[in-house]
Formats: C-alpha cells, sequence, structure tokens
DNA sequence: AGTCTCATGTAACTCGTTACATGATTAA
DNA sequence: TTAATCATGTAACGAGTTACATGAGACT
C-alpha cells in the first residue's frame, strides 16, 4: 500500500495532473517507487474519492481536459500516520542474483553478454544520480528538508555502485570459469 | 516471469514436494525469490500441465498425499534458455525510501524507532548470511557450482552491509535534525 | 479534413497475498 | 478418539502490466 503515499508526497511537493505526476515518476520519486500512468489515474480516482486529494477547481471536467489535483487537510494527516507507522521490510526479488543461481545448476552458457549490458545500465544510472547530486546538493545546502532528500539520493548513488561493482566481480568470476 | 525458473532450479537441485520447496524458499532461494506455498502448489501445477516437470510415480495421488516433482528434459531446456535471455532489471520499488521522502514533507515524527527495528532487522539477516558464508564455503572449495552460489552470497552479505551503514547514517541525521 | 500529440481513461490479464478448506499421519 | 501437525489445495482480492479507446488542441 505504497503507491498512494508515494502520490501523495508528490502533489505536496506540487499539485500536478496525472501526465504531469507521471513524467515527474520517470526521472524522481520513480527512482525508488515507479508507476504507470493507468496506474496512477486508478490510483488519483480512488485518492479522491476516500477525500485525500481534490481537483483543482477552474477546469471543465471532461475526457481529454487537463485535471490537476491537490492535497487535503486528511490526505497530508494520512501521509503524516503512514510515515510513523512501523513497517516490515519486504522481501527481495532479484531476478539477476536469480539466475546466477540457475547459472550455477545448468550453466552460464550467453550469461556474459546480458551481465555486461547490466553493469552498462547501472553505471549509467550511477552517473545519472551523481548529476542531480552535483546539480541539486551543493555543500552549503542543509535545510532539513534538503538533508533528508540527499540521504535518499545518496542511497541510490551507493546502491548502484555496489551493483557496478558486483557486477564487474561476477564478470571476472565467469572468465575464470571453464567454458560449460 | 521468475518464480517458474527459480521452482525449475530448486527441483533440479534436488526433487521435492511442494511443502519441501516452500521450506527451502523459506531458508535459500527465497533470500532472493520469496514465494508462499499458494504460490508454489499453483506453479507446480502449470509447470506439469506444460511438461516442464513430473509427479514421481510411486506415490498415489490424493489430497493430504506427499506429492515430489522431478524436471524433465524440457524444463532443464527452458531454464538454460531464461538463464542466457537478456531481461531488463525491474523498477526498484523500496517503501523505506519513500517513506524518507514524505518524511522530508510531512516531518519526522515516529520515524525514528522504526528505523531502529529495520537497522536491527539487517543486522540480523546480515549476520545469518555471515553464518551460511562460514559454514558453506570455506576458502578451499571452488568448483564452478560453489564459485557462483559464493557470488550470489555475497552480494546478500553486501546489500545487507550497505543497508546497516545506511541506517546508521540516516539515525545520525535524524538526530541532528530540528524537532519537527 | 486529416493527422499528430497531449491527456485521460477502460479492459483484460498475471502475479502475489490473505483467508480458508480438506485429507492424511502422528501423538496424547 | 481426539487433537495436533503435515500436506495439498481453493477462493477472493489487490497491485501491477499490457493493450487499447476516446476526447481535445494544434499543425498542415
Amino acid at each position: 500500500m505504497s503507491l498512494p503515499h508515494a502520490i501523495l508526497t508528490a502533489l505536496l511537493e506540487r499539485p500536478s495532473a496525472g501526465l504531469d505526476l507521471t513524467r515527474r515518476f520517470d526521472r524522481s520519486i520513480g527512482y525508488f517507487w515507479s508507476a504507470s500512468h493507468q496506474q496512477i489515474y486508478r490510483e488519483l480516482g480512488k485518492l479522491e474519492a476516500e477525500g485525500y486529494i481534490r481537483a483543482i477547481p477552474e477546469d471543465r471536467p471532461s475526457r481529454g481536459q487537463k485535471k490537476s489535483y491537490e492535497v487535503l487537510p486528511a490526505g497530508r494527516a494520512e501521509l503524516e500516520r503512514w510515515t510513523a507507522a512501523a513497517q516490515d521490510p519486504k522481501p527481495h526479488r532479484d531476478a539477476l542474483l536469480l539466475r546466477l543461481r540457475a547459472a550455477a545448476v545448468v550453466g552460464t552458457d550467453g550469461l556474459e553478454a546480458d551481465l555486461r549490458r547490466h553493469l552498462d545500465l547501472h553505471r549509467r544510472q550511477l552517473a545519472e544520480y551523481e548529476q542531480i547530486q552535483d546539480r541539486d546538493f551543493p555543500p552549503g545546502k542543509d535545510s532539513a528538508q534538503a538533508r533528508l532528500q540527499h540521504l535518499v539520493l545518496r542511497a541510490g548513488i551507493e546502491l548502484e555502485t555496489f551493483w557496478t561493482q558486483w557486477l564487474t566481480e561476477a564478470l571476472e568470476e565467469l572468465a575464470e570459469l571453464p567454458d560449460s
């Protein structure tokens, strides 16, 4: 039950319409909670029905018409409640680690190329995060909000760093293995 | 589409019945691809219908009766195909990072306790992985299979190490922040 | 008038979760 | 013989994905 709270957070940062939200998810919140536009529209409908958000007036409602939403006090209260509530970490699911485990049984043929591709993707993601860091978090900035946002970004940077190192190591291991 | 391949891998390592598999997922493969017994039974049915596995004979089929499965050649071939195929990494979803982002907007009240709890959980998981490492991967072992399995385990160890460090840092940041 | 893009949706499906049901085996 | 446990399932629901549908505005 995290998507509604991701949307509430995004709308508190800035009221937006569905497609705006989708784009912001693609390049910011979506780095750790992705969502498609279909999910977002569905969830906006629910949040409005529950009284957590409302469509900003001034727009006539119709299909192809832009419709912006803002968070109501009940929505902010729900987000505060959710943020403070205890939540168990979800079990991991990582297809790449699963594939290596499968490769230990059926052999590593054909694996190397895709590992290299993943390594490249993680390097690009890391570069993107570092660019955001340089742009949005210069040394001086230290409001409470900026410090927390930077903390989240550093998690992304360190995770991508881990994956690039681990994949490099994995490729070295593969190279040393006898051909299967 | 990874659960069937996780099951094929587990069954190749050792033919098993549904509950056996569930237990093995709980303490081994499930570290990076968890599954409930309901999912596993459903998937075993599908895999059997597709001709990838078969129930080992000698058991009469009935509800409360143990039913073990083994992988057929078509199942191994499918697993080989899947292992070598290119696959895009799935977008991350991490509720804890999302909560920190929300806290940047609505405040950090009540967050600290749950961060401490998560830190403790990650420390325990790390200790468990290290114990497995000491037990199953002593320095001498270096068959191809053992090296790949160890590589996967090291990923788990390094990820848990990252989380314990990051959560420690996050708690330090929280302590320095003015109360909201 | 036609087509392209923006914007908001619907529908159908798969995967995962939660709650419950039922048969077989074992121990008190 | 009753209860606990092992083992295999069913049913209902929710979240996420994929494919498609429809309206509005802008350009040609």
